[in-house]
DNA sequence: CAATTTTGATAGTAATACTATTATTTTTGC
DNA sequence: GCAAAAATAATAGTATTACTATCAAAATTG
């Protein structure tokens, strides 16, 4: 929203970037959707929140399911540009890489260059609901409707870095599809699930595993 | 059920293995959770398609977000139980990790000893909807339920071989229950979003990368 | 074979995920 | 500053879902 954050036009049947009240269903849907979760969330709620009714809601957004895609698209928008800003200007291939990776899978520092307000809270729908927009029969069609082109290009971006590194390494964008996972789902893991994780909130074992394995497995 | 794969009582009302009705109710739900995703599954279709009635099937399961948590937790039993037959007998601990890599991140081979028949239907359900089980407000309840003690004690199992080969590890299960999520999540992509990943169906790229990130990543 | 349990058949309810209609308000183009 | 167009509010309505309830019929079991 501040910068130029680009979200597929599909995603939308009316821009809500465009009107008082599209940005006030983003700003109170997210902030609904955190609170209740994907499944209790609902049009006819959120419309309450806002003083408004559920059909002017659905002139901008075709489902909730719509809704959760077009955040998770935007969270990607978000983390794309941070990625560009991360790694403008720096000459090693490797110091874009680790910086690369810490954008990915370290927490967003709210007082660092670029940062966006919705950005942490983006992030926590994206930790706790993203599966339920992905893991879905539409998925294909969504694809090929360009949903997932943010995320796609930023995996073949950081990618590429790893080619350029090491040329050997076969599986590049398991890498960093694996890394980006990871993280949102080691995040989960460390609030509801402890025992399958290392994570402590002290230093940032998510970022510092993320490093380590980028670093035992990339040969230079 | 041939073997007596342990599922937590918590999840049923009446044990569905315990009469000839419930016993259609998994083998057929199954089906059809696979059929339609757990978004348009119904017990109302699931009583048509075994020619019984919605009440019967509430009868044995609460709803179905308790049956699709028995059927993943019917799942992790049978890796459970596969991961024992995998490690038995085997005296060095880099190979036993190395055969239990293989069972979480490899794919069934239905001639193998121990197969179960539901293994790999089981296996897609995992893949398609366990984010939907997982990523609800009642997680936390579901665990102190013991819901996930199955796949907790996968991680903890395998956890500690990790920290036996290499105790300077710091990550042991953070990595674990990484490299479990992300065969999963690899699978799916290559699937619908093979830009993700680079798993390619001739050799099986998503078990060659867990074993080499292990070998990687430990010292020894 | 009587008592108990399980299932079938049917009905009903509250909530959800929408669609439709029309009146009112707001915006805009001149 | 005002007419025309667009956006929103208010309200109603529908099909489906996710259950709960009731009671009779069938099956099981002691």
């Amino acid at each position: 929203m501040n910068i130029s954050i680009q979200v597929s036009a599909t995603l939308y049947l009316k821009d809500p970037t465009s009107s008082e009240i599209g940005l006030k269903i983003l700003t109170e849907g997210i902030q609904l959707m955190q609170d209740l979760g994907f499944e209790a969330f609902t049009f006819k709620k959120l419309a309450q929140n806002i003083q408004s009714t559920e059909a002017t809601i659905y002139r901008y957004f075709e489902n909730k399911h719509n809704f959760l895609l077009y955040l998770i698209n935007w969270y990607w928008g978000i983390l794309s540009y941070r990625l560009m800003l991360a790694t403008a200007n720096v000459p090693d291939h490797k110091q874009q890489l680790s910086n690369s990776i810490s954008v990915l899978t370290g927490l967003p520092d709210t007082s660092q260059l670029g940062y966006i307000a919705e950005e942490m809270q983006l992030k926590q729908i994206v930790i706790q609901e993203s599966g339920k927009a992905l893991h879905t029969k539409m998925v294909d069609d969504e694809n090929q409707n360009g949903i997932y082109l943010n995320y796609k290009s930023i995996v073949s971006t950081v990618a590429e870095l790893v080619k350029t590194i090491d040329p050997s390494f076969p599986y590049p964008e398991m890498l960093i599809s694996n890394l980006i996972e990871n993280a949102n789902q080691q995040r989960f893991f460390s609030v509801h699930l402890p025992r399958l994780t290392n994570s402590s909130s002290a230093d940032d074992a998510v970022e510092s595993f993320s490093h380590l394995i980028i670093q035992k497995v990339l040969q230079s």
